[in-house]
DNA sequence: GTCTATATTCAGATAGAC
DNA sequence: GTCTATCTGAATATAGAC
């Protein structure tokens, strides 16, 4: 590895430190340099802007998910039950997000932070990560394991969104574990919390 | 109403405005005062800095917030199961940032992206917020309703965690409105997504 | 490649006239 | 109460030496 890639990747990776725990605003040129000891004109050597870094970053922190998404995936059995899919898949993705590296974590913590050009970059990124999780509840209800009197995009989003949110508030230092947060979310959204005989009203949208 | 009062609502309301529209940092002294026709100067007779500004709007949401939720479980039957007490507060917490007006959306909005200051001086407000919440998942476990073999500090952080990310994806214009959002996040962390037997493994953290 | 120095812009905030 | 004018600080970014 060259000393430019060497550099490059140092930069890459403070800034996704930074923004997984401070977030957009407060992760400034300045503020990278410094963690790894340089000038903050000089990462304009290796980077055009602040947002193109950003934006790298983030394309970085997607490819992640998705992989370890599919990943988890991919060991499934071959006749295994669409839940399954579900679970493995909830758990891959809040093991990704909390319990792992800063890109995926940067990803969720900025949502909604980035200014409209970046926004955009990662529309379609987005939506190739939602098509992962919209396919695996189309085999569920197609296949008669799930429901199929809710609006699935909702529900799609709802999953996501309790996943995600949960980076507000999960400590990796206290004793419930990132796989114990994805556990947690398919048993909920899943299996649900009711005990014993419960009408499912029909909510169709 | 004296003519200060007037103007120190209207500052109020275009803050929570842009709060919940554009979050913190885009949500400028200069841009409030452009919205009510003001120079950004003349805000600072009535507040004295952005922050005490956004802490004083960020403390309306919540209150409002608590109120709905209030309400909605104080005119329930008294005799209620608990799960419908569940389904009625998140409806209305639902119906309170999604469907309801800027200042509770400017809370969830906000949420992760304020400096230091203002998250310490709003931790106390979600604490109570997130106790309304204990209080039914314990009712719903104590009464034998609910499941007791998921720690209910998680699930509690579920629900309202997918109850809050919503406000990312939740658009009024379309054919979902804020109440089916709180209606499917019921069905699926009470009811399950699941058709038919399924086994609940135990999960305790 | 990285440095020092600096240009530019824009935010929050203050002073003082009206 | 609201204005105009201005200060201060911080952030992105550029110029040019080494």
């Amino acid at each position: 590895m060259k000393k430019s890639d060497r550099t490059r990747q140092d930069i890459l990776d403070a800034t996704a430190s930074s923004l997984a725990t401070a977030g957009y605003t407060a992760t400034t040129v300045k503020s990278i340099a410094e963690t790894i000891g340089m000038q903050d004109a000089s990462i304009y050597y290796h980077f055009s802007s602040k947002d193109e870094l950003v934006g790298e970053v983030l394309d970085i922190g997607t490819a992640r998910a998705v992989t370890a998404v599919d990943q988890a995936l991919a060991e499934l059995q071959d006749d295994h039950d669409p839940r399954e899919a579900l679970r493995v898949a909830i758990i891959a993705h809040a093991e990704a997000v909390l319990g792992g590296g800063d890109y995926p974590r940067a990803n969720v913590r900025t949502f909604g932070q980035l200014p409209p050009d970046l926004t955009h970059r990662h529309r379609q990124g987005h939506r190739n990560y939602g098509q992962i999780w919209t396919r695996l509840i189309d085999d569920g209800v197609e296949s008669g394991a799930l429901r199929g009197d809710l609006n699935r995009s909702v529900a799609r989003l709802i999953i996501i969104g309790a996943l995600c949110w949960a980076i507000e508030w999960f400590d990796a230092g206290e004793e419930v574990s990132a796989a114990d947060v994805g556990e947690h979310v398919f048993q909920m959204v899943v299996n649900g919390l009711s005990i014993g005989e419960h009408e499912s009203p029909a909510v169709s949208v």
